[in-house]
DNA sequence: TCATGCATGTAAGAGGTTACATGATTCG
DNA sequence: CGAATCATGTAACCTCTTACATGCATGA
């Protein structure tokens, strides 16, 4: 007999009971949290935290705690949230999704041309040049302050990301500049 | 004065206009288009598609050519269509973003459990080994039959990116099976 | 002739963004 | 006292996915 509380939880739900395991937080400071530990990878606003939060707790997966100052509403989660929250992970990550118009401009390289691209590359290279920089930084931190290997891993991802982008900049920024000009603008 | 015909693209109408600069095409082949060349950095669904160019239409952007068979209705470029994708491109490629539940996992990894993430990170292991041998592949083919260079850099993309989830994962699982099992499952 | 691929579309709903609207608390 | 930060929420809108529904053409 299929229950409101059989329904699957979408994505954002779960992550949000998933970061309720550090203890009751309100939305703000989930919103907070999220951005700050998987920031780029993964990340949710505060419209989405609200209406998601006020589901789960009408089915019971997360509680709200005494009132805090500022109006603040602490949201605890449950023993059923705990549960809800294994079974979704039980089904493992799911499918990547990635939208990076940096490479439909790539793709369509042809059509924009090529002095346009150079500059989108070199643009770009700054970019990720002060990825590296930062993550690198905090990696660091984060190893000599002995945090969660988790915690590390993802900042590495960050960093390690980054680090390829820039080669694979480089490398192209040789390959586009050594292009005949001869596209099909201005034709 | 605003007309119709000033408000802004958004990026799927942009990327159809951008594709149609390679010759009139179907919806069906727009898709398929976009699926094969930029893959997983870029998506596009049927439903879009078709729903796009009917307003891309409206607004002369795009028009009908004579049709095909099998009810084929191919679109082609107009004039006003390659002006509104240059004004679109003129404003660079907007922010990536990026949705990545693998790193939610990893940032939550001590929530799921040491063991359980040793085998998450195996199996995406597999599947970005797998991703380096047929996109290596494909980089080869293209090199070797003088294809557009910014394809060529599009394949390496996903090469070089699959290549550092590699070197990331080794690094991680190593590191992660040094971890002490105390965590917070089956507390 | 039958499976596969090409081709178009709609409907409904889920997910996500942006802008609007408000107010308390803390720190300098 | 004023600015920044913490805090909550709604409304409108856009975007995206999934499922449904249909049918022609090609090649084995």
């Amino acid at each position: 007999m299929a229950s409101d509380h059989d329904e699957l939880l979408n994505s954002t739900s779960a992550a949000i009971l998933g970061f309720l395991h550090e203890g009751p937080m309100t939305g703000w400071q989930l919103v907070a949290t999220v951005e700050t530990s998987v920031g780029p990878f993964w990340s949710i606003t505060r419209s989405q935290v609200y209406r998601e939060l006020s589901t789960l707790a009408e089915r019971g997966l997360v509680e709200q705690g005494s009132p805090g100052a500022r109006d603040a509403r602490p949201y605890a989660l449950t023993g059923a949230g705990r549960t809800a929250f294994e079974s979704w992970a039980e089904q493992g990550p799911g499918k990547a999704n990635l939208r990076l118009p940096l490479l439909l401009f790539t793709t369509l390289g042809k059509h924009i041309g090529r002095d346009r691209m150079l500059d989108i590359l070199r643009a770009e290279r700054k970019v990720q040049a002060a990825q590296v920089r930062t993550l690198s930084a905090v990696r660091v931190t984060f190893e000599s302050s002995g945090a969660d290997p988790y915690s590390i891993a993802t900042v590495d991802y960050g960093a390690t990301m980054a680090r390829a982008s820039l080669r694979w900049i480089d490398r192209h920024l040789k390959a586009f500049a050594a292009i005949e000009v001869n596209g099909d603008r201005h034709e």
